[in-house]
DNA sequence: CGAGTTCTTTGATGCTTGTTAAAAGAACTA
DNA sequence: TAGTTCTTTTAACAAGCATCAAAGAACTCG
């Protein structure tokens, strides 16, 4: 063996720009040629690493879930008690503003999921993750005796989760009517609702 | 004035043939070329009717949008009471299976509402539609003691429409774990908690 | 019927982009 | 320094979009 391997290095610096790129420009359109600039290379060095772009992306959707969800369990570790962590999962979920780099990225990579088995595995496994830190936290509380849950867990911890999906898709999208203040006094209203607690 | 202006027959051409190409090969690297061919005509044909491929997808989005407002404002205009009224208006919302065309159109087609102006517009409209419908729904069962409302009507109506675009998303990604048929399920437990009326 | 007018379609052209393969370059070892 | 492996670039090729001029089609009026 002689030169070392940097792959590991390399893709990583590649998906970062690739991250930069898709938020930027958008996956309608986004070439190889705006990647490979936005990392300092040609674009032929892109293709020595990855197959083409889907792969890189498929790569960037993987991470973008991956830091999606450890921050909302930290957020969710972070407070003492079951009402607090309901309140911290259901901001977590929800773009800071319209321009949040993290919740574009992963609505903008749902049109490739569509095509790409893979990435529907992915994103399959993000909503089952979400799901179930909200099990968890609503089982929690109800058995501490916090929450009364009008139902079963699992179907709150579903609407929870689809009505963040359908806010966030609408923030993203720009839509002026739901601010992502408002979505989460809607959400907070549901989980009021369902768990007894004022939010 | 001589040769007859065809040109609106043509453009309805198009947007059809533009609509089974999405449907078929989806959004990411969808050709020009595709939608001549499933038109059968050449290319630059196309582009004689519309600038670009983008102007196409924007005017099939709009036809879509058209068709989905029309049709669940049909199916609830088609239902005596207000009880069957939200049955019906909730089961109108959500793709009959995962390959419901004017679904996937829908949310495909999201990925250009991001980044165009124009189309987000038309998103703001669908919603602000469909929150009305809901809404009018709500009241009219409000008044007439059928429902007992647990919230403000809007703020109903707007968790019902983001619950629908939640499930709706997963299911046009084939996320398994929320069948269409789980989905309605879902929403029907949520309205009938906030209306006090079993669905 | 044919000349004129307007609408429609095509096909050639140039430009940009993705893809491939070969060669050059860089980092390290012995 | 020679040899090996990893990395990057480059050039060549194929495919796509955009433009435009020219051909073709449909109709009216003289």
């Amino acid at each position: 063996m002689a030169r070392p391997n940097r792959a590991h290095e390399r893709r990583a610096h590649l998906i970062a720009a690739a991250r930069r790129s898709v938020v930027e420009r958008g996956l309608l359109g986004l070439r190889l040629r705006d990647v490979s600039d936005a990392a300092g290379m040609s674009s032929g060095s892109v293709l020595y690493y990855f197959p083409g772009l889907t792969e890189l992306l498929r790569e960037v959707h993987r991470e973008a879930v991956q830091r999606f969800c450890t921050a909302r369990e930290e957020a969710v570790r972070a407070e003492p008690d079951p009402v607090a962590r309901l309140r911290a999962m259901i901001d977590s979920g929800l773009p800071d503003d319209p321009r949040d780099e993290l919740c574009i990225l992963l609505y903008e990579l749902g049109a490739i999921a569509r095509r790409d088995p893979e990435c529907a595995a992915e994103y399959i496994r993000l909503y089952e993750r979400q799901v179930g830190i909200y099990v968890a936290v609503l089982e929690a509380g109800s058995a501490s005796g916090a929450f009364a849950l009008r139902q079963d867990s699992t179907m709150i911890a579903r609407n929870l989760v689809a009505l963040e999906d359908g806010y966030g898709l609408h923030a993203t999208m720009a839509v002026p009517t739901v601010s992502p203040d408002e979505a989460a006094r809607q959400i907070r209203a549901y989980a009021s609702t369902m768990t007894g607690v004022h939010l």
